[in-house]
DNA sequence: ACGATAGGCAAGTATTGGCTTGCATATCAA
DNA sequence: TTGATATGCAAGCCAATACTTGCCTATCGT
């Protein structure tokens, strides 16, 4: 999981599902040319998604011939419970 | 910060450090062998910690010819502020 | 001062990972 | 059915990176 949060590209892709969610292949495509500077391949987002999908942070269903993809913060939790916050204990 | 957390080892030396701070390098590597399976070589333990305190997850102080680390969790709250839980919100 | 301890620097290697290219599969619309 | 749309699969390339090796610097105890 740490894996798939270690891309721009990625953490983008999460950013673009958090506010609009169920979106395919290539409207992420889309979006990330358009509200970002990514000029990746259909392809590279695809592999993008798969790293995802394989970390839990993003499930998808298929529809048709289009599959929609849909953002999982679950697996984040995972992070939080691993390193609660110890600031205040020590010097 | 994304790229320091990408790693087992580095993880596994945030783990330590929360245990007990203000470790030095060579407790450490100690700690890592004893605990974990970790064999890597002081050098390599060292880099993780550059890379570990370039991404703000730890600080460090020199003590003499020691230098102590601390694990500062402050980093891993912008995950949380990136990514709030929107599992309620939609189908 | 001298040896021992704690750590730093830098180059080389080898693996990983992101990206592309090319082709294949599946669904829809006419 | 046929063409167009939406996605999947796989091999190869290149850059990033984890790790090692070898040497160097600094601090402490005696």
């Amino acid at each position: 999981m740490f894996k798939a949060l270690d891309d721009e590209t990625r953490r983008l892709i999460l950013d673009e599902l958090a506010v609009r969610n169920g979106q395919t292949l290539f409207e992420i495509c889309s979006t990330l040319t358009m509200r970002h500077g990514i000029g990746s391949t259909r392809q590279a987002i695809s592999q993008h998604l798969a790293v995802l999908e394989d970390a839990g942070l993003v499930t998808s269903e298929r529809r048709g011939r289009t599959k929609l993809h849909h953002f999982d913060p679950t697996p984040l939790e995972a992070i939080a419970r691993r390193w609660p916050n110890t600031r205040k204990a020590d010097p």
